[in-house]
Formats: structure tokens, sequence, C-alpha cells
DNA sequence: AGCACGCCGACT
DNA sequence: GTCGGCGTGCTC
């Protein structure tokens, strides 16, 4: 219909596959990305500019005008609106879902309250004009560390990607510094993208020490929103040098970005695993290739699929192989059997004599148990019941602390019973072990050891986990017992034990990724002992130390694990060799999730036979999620599988338009490409 | 998604 | 007699 008011085309956080129009009488093509405030549905919504019509097929009745463009900052870059795009393209998920959600929340908020957001004085970090007068040396490259910087350094200026693969130790750090130091002396930013669990403070302490004279901002969901928004504010002008954030940071605007780097790019916490199920490393790696600049992926313990891009030649390697201080050498790795010996409270004799021989010579020691919790079950004495979540299929885990059972799906926290719900009787026994049980297990037997742990329980409070650090790095404690949390990041040159508790649930998983895991986690966590001149040794508790997770952590010959996973995925036709996309859904009504599935499976049966043979999909049986019941929703998955992604993408738009037009309101659904938990 | 409207069950 | 459960319609 024609209009003499232009049109204002707008993107809203609404799980819909459309824009909405509203009159704007002085709106412009350079008003596209820009915040807008409209009314919507009875109520006043922030959404994103995305065109300018003449004209518009809604009855002219139904539209109304903007309430506020937001002129007084400026628009989201189109390179930004591009990377949304992609995403909403490759993960098919709402454009206006994903480019409302990558904005900093006091944005929205600000523009909301119909207020220009409140002027960013660009300040410098306390930290970085602290140490601005220490005149700071780098350290010299070793010949490998050299070679990786001249290939990345020369390479800047236009897109590649490396994958830079070196053990810990070796100094990949050192390399992202020099390869950042390069970028900025061309006047350009850097990006730097680090897991969830990296971005302490001691790690920008770490940067910020190295660059002292430039402005390096952060972003990550756990910062203050004003922080958060200066900082962002400081990338989007181009005053900051350097972004280092979590995986959200990958949208942060930066004019002048020419250089990305993603550290330990293995690490699950990259993929997003609710709402818009993005993988930050690849959409890192889309937006390097677009605005043309290198981007490194650096691990230890490189995913498969980013091995398999190397392997491609998308990728080019890069390899450290000597470790960075002289005379640190990698651990001795050795297996104390379970099959032969006991562990009671989940640790053997041997492992507790290693450990107090270990503080007795005024050294460090690690046990790491990838559990939290006192015993990931309570089970009923006499009939061996055991008590389950009411919400969830996954029993209660025992809390000695606090003496509570707490479900570690969606929460919920109960006393713990009485007695037994079966059978009536009341003694109870924990089953299994937790990092609790492993904590108490050695205080009893080396009372006189300093012992913390570290796990998301005990490190609740901000800056906890900080704390023990230090005082792990002063010499102030003995014993660390924790989760993966102490797998990541940390250098302490004193820790030369490090104990594994017990692995072997993982390795056996039936989610084929989660061997993949372990290997990664367990390589990350053996290269914890003996990182200086002290030898290393890494104890591991386990039934099944001829598992090739255990032989290539012995062999410290990560290759080698992965050679033989990639055989099994060749036989399965498992990633690398296919691709995936997931339909999850959920309901209340277990029966309505399984009608929804089952016409959502022949809907893509049919679609993928309508296509050529080469295209084949591989539509499997709906089946049961790793967790079948949380928080009261029955929840099912169905997997596509294809050999050819164009193949998977093609039916995925399809079938996805014929649910978003069938009746399903009771059900909610989500398609995940390049699952990471199957 | 969020919200309103609308029609059927157990209670202040 | 109502409060409230969630089915479905709609949002420019």
């Amino acid at each position: 219909m024609a209009s003499e008011t232009p049109i204002l085309l707008v993107a809203l956080d609404v799980p819909l596959a459309k824009h909405f129009d509203f009159l704007c009488k002085d709106a412009s093509s350079d008003d596209i990305g820009r915040l807008v405030v409209v009314p919507f549905s009875g109520k006043q919504v922030v959404g994103i500019a995305v065109g300018v019509a003449h004209s518009s097929e809604v009855p002219s009745e139904k539209l109304r005008a903007v309430d506020l463009v937001q002129r007084a900052t400026p628009p989201l870059a189109s390179d930004i609106l591009a990377l949304v795009r992609f995403c909403e393209r490759y993960y098919h998920a709402p454009f206006g879902q994903i480019a409302i959600n990558i904005v900093p929340p006091l944005l929205r908020i600000a523009a909301r309250q119909l207020k220009p957001p409140r002027a960013t004085k660009p300040r410098r970090k306390t930290a970085t004009t602290a140490s601005a007068a220490v005149a700071f040396t780098a350290p010299t490259l070793n010949t490998d560390q050299q070679m990786a910087f001249d290939a990345i350094s020369g390479a800047l200026g236009s897109y590649s990607a490396w994958l830079l693969e070196g053990i810990t130790g070796s100094g990949k750090t050192e390399v992202y510094l020099h390869a950042i130091a390069a970028t900025l002396a061309r006047g350009q930013q850097a990006l730097v993208l680090v897991p969830e669990i990296n971005l302490t403070p001691q790690f920008m302490k770490h940067i910020v020490a190295r660059f002292p004279a430039q402005v390096i901002v952060t972003q990550h969901s756990g910062m203050a929103a004003g922080a958060r928004l200066v900082d962002w504010r400081l990338a989007e002008s181009g005053a900051a040098d350097i972004v280092v954030g979590t995986r959200l940071a990958i949208f942060t605007p930066m004019p002048k970005l020419g250089l990305i780097v993603v550290d330990e790019e293995h690490d699950a916490s990259f993929k997003q695993q609710e709402g818009v199920r993005y993988s930050a490393r690849d959409v890192a790696v889309f937006r390097a290739s677009t605005i043309g600049c290198p981007i490194v992926l650096g691990s230890a313990t490189p995913a498969i699929e980013t091995l398999d891009n190397v392997t491609r030649g998308r990728f080019k390697r890069l390899a450290l192989t000597q470790r960075a201080v002289a005379a640190a050498t990698l651990p001795r790795v050795e297996f104390i059997h379970l099959d032969s010996e006991k562990a009671p409270d989940g640790l053997t004799a041997t492992l507790l004599a290693a450990i107090d021989a270990t503080i007795k010579r005024g050294e460090q020691a690690m046990v790491f148990i990838n559990r939290r919790g006192y015993a990931p079950a309570l089970v009923c004495a006499a009939c061996g019941w055991m008590p389950e979540c009411r919400r969830c299929s996954a029993r209660m885990v025992f809390h000695r602390g606090i003496n509570k059972l707490r479900c570690h799906h969606c929460g919920a926290e109960t006393k713990p019973p009485k007695a037994c719900a079966d059978c009536h009787e009341t003694t109870f026994h924990p089953a299994g072990q937790g990092t609790e049980r492993i904590e108490a297990a050695l205080r009893e037997a080396l009372p006189t050891a300093r012992i913390a742990r570290v796990d998301r329980d005990a490190t609740r409070r901000k800056g906890s986990a900080a704390a023990i650090f230090d005082a792990t790095s002063a010499g102030a404690l003995d014993i660390l017992v924790g989760t993966q949390m102490l797998a990541k990041g940390h250098d302490f040159p004193n820790i030369t034990l490090v104990g594994v508790v017990n692995a072997d649930g993982a390795v056996f998983s039936a989610d084929f990724r989660a061997a993949e895991r372990m290997a990664q986690q367990l390589m990350q966590v053996a290269g914890r002992a003996g990182r200086s001149a002290l030898p290393g040794r890494v104890l591991v508790q386990t039934r099944h130390a001829d598992h090739p997770v255990y032989q290539a952590l012995q062999a410290h010959d990560y290759a080698r694990f992965v050679s033989a996973a990639l055989v099994e995925r060749q036989l399965m036709q498992l990633p690398p060799f296919t691709y995936l996309a997931l339909l999850r859904a959920e309901a209340k009504q277990a029966d309505k999730v399984n009608q929804f599935m089952r016409d959502a499976q022949h809907a893509a049966q049919r679609l993928s036979q309508s296509h050529a043979q080469a295209d084949a999909v591989r539509v499997w049986e709906p089946v049961a999620s790793t967790l079948e019941r949380k928080a009261g929703y029955t929840r099912r998955q169905l997997m596509l599988q294809s050999p050819r992604r164009t193949a998977l993408q093609t039916l995925l738009t399809a079938l996805i338009a014929e649910l978003r037009v069938s009746d399903n309101r009771s059900v909610k659904w989500v398609i995940d490409v390049d699952p990471i938990d199957v």
C-alpha cells in the first residue's frame, strides 16, 4: 500500500522470522543498524532498524509510528549486521533475536527509557595506567614461537586461518602477545576470545602488564552493565586497542579489527548452549574471512573438527614443540588400577601416599574429579532406592556441607530423606564421589595438610577462586581438590603431582564427543604438573588403563588419541566425516513432544527424499535427550546428518518452514547446528 | 516470546 | 457462585 510517510523495517526480539513495519517520517537509509523503540503488542520494545521502504504490505490502519530512533549513538556497523545475517542463515535463528541480544543490555534499557544512554568518558583501565611507568621487555621467542609469529605477522592485512598447536607450557600466549603487538603497530585492533573460566583478573593483569600504554577492554556476561557499555563504546569508536572476552565478544564492533585470537579453541564454552546456539569460534572464522584479517586458533588439544580443517587445507598449522621453560620436562603418567586396589572414599592408598610424600617435600599436589558435591547419589542401604529429582530424570546429588540434596540440572534442593520411599528403612549411604567427599577424605588422611576445594560451589563468591589461586602461588596451600576449574590457565611451578580420581565414566559415555572432551581435559590437567624445573608426576586411578584416552595421556600424544577417534568416527560416519544438526523439542506432556517429533521426522524424510541422491540427508529416529526430563519438561531430539553441509542446510530451511506453520504451540523447539552434545 | 481472550474444574 | 488452568490468536 502506498504511503507518504517512509516505513522503517524493524527487527524485534521475538521468535518470528520476519521484521515489522513502522511509520517514521524522517527515516533514511542512515538509520539501518540503529536501535529504535516501537509500540508492539501493547508495550514499548527495543528493536533494530534493518531497512527503509516507501510502502508496506501491512494494512495502513495497523501501522504505528516509531517512538524513537536512537540517533545519539552510532548504528551497528555494517560488518556486524553481516555477522548477524550469517548467524541467521547458518544457525536458523531469527535476525532480531540475534541482533538485539548482542547489544549491551544497558543500551537496550537506555533506549527504552527514551533517553540517550549516558555519555561514556573514555578512560584507561586503572591497571593500565598504574603499570605504564614500568618498562617491559618482551621475552625472546624460541625457534618454534618465532616461526609461528613470523607466519602470522606476515599475513596481517588479509584473511588467513592458523591453528597454533602447542603443548601446555609451550608458550602460545607469547606468540599471541607478539602477534597482537604487530597488529597494534599497524594501527589496528585485536580481539582475543578466551573460555569463560579463563577470563580471570590474573589473565587480564598479564595482558595489561604487557601493553601498558594501550587501552584494553573486556566483554563478558558477568560484567557490570555500565562497564560493559563503556568497554563496548571504546571498542566501537576504535579507542580500545585490545578487546578480551568470552564468546559473546565475537560480536563487538571494532572498526579497525586486524587480528582475532581464539585461545583454547577446543573449549566447549565457545558454543552457546541456549537461545541462539552459535559457535563463537566458527563465527570468528567467518568474521575474519569477511573483514580480511588473520585468525589464530590456539590449543594444546585442538578440536577434531579443527584438525580436520587443517587436513583439508582450510587452516594452516603452526606447531610449538618445545616447552618455554627449558628445564621443564613432561610429567610421568602412571596408572593405579582400581580393579586391584581399593579406593575407600575414592582415594587409593597409593595416591594418598604419593600426595603425602609430595607435600612432605614442600611441593604441592592437585586432585582432579569432575563432579561437584559429596556424592552423586544417596542409596538406601536396605533396597538400593536412590532419591531422584521430581522434575528431572536425574539422581539428586548429596551436598554434605549444607546437608541437602541438590539437582545439578534444575537447581532443585531438598533435605535428605528420613526414610526410603520404597522400603521405609532409614539408613542411607553416599554412593560415588564428588569434590566434597575427596576433600573430606584428604583432610582425614592428611590432617596437617592445607587443602582448598575449587569447584562452582566453593568459588561462588566473587574473587574466592582468585584468592585460592593466589594462596597456591604464595605456597600457603598444599593440596587443591577440584573439577575442571583446575584444568585451565594457571601456572603453579610448585605443583608436581596431579591425581585423577576417576574419569572412566566420561570415557565410556554414549556421547561420541565425551571421550574427546575428557582427553582434552586430562591433557590439560596433566599439564599442571611440572611446569618448572621440578619433575612432574600424574597418577590416574582407572579400571581401563588401555583405553586410547589414557594411552594418549601417558604417551603425551594427543595426536594418537585423535587417530583412534577418527577411525571410530569414520566407521560410524560421525563428524568430521559428516555434518550434524539436531531438532531439540520439549513439552510438559510427553505425548505432545512425541507427536511433534514423529511429524517432524516424517516431514524431514519426505524433504530428504525429494532431493537428489548426492544430497542425501539421513534422518534418524527421534530419541530421548541425554537428560530425558528436565525442569518438568520431557525432551526429545531428532538427528539430521549429511556428508554435505549445503544439503543439510537446505533441508533444515525447508523443515523449519513447515514446523513454523504447523500447529504446535505447546511444544518448545529449537535447531542446533553443529551440536556439541548429542 | 509475551500477552489477551476465552472456556472448563476445585475452592477462598 | 468465582479464581485460574493453558489452548489459540496476534503482534507492524
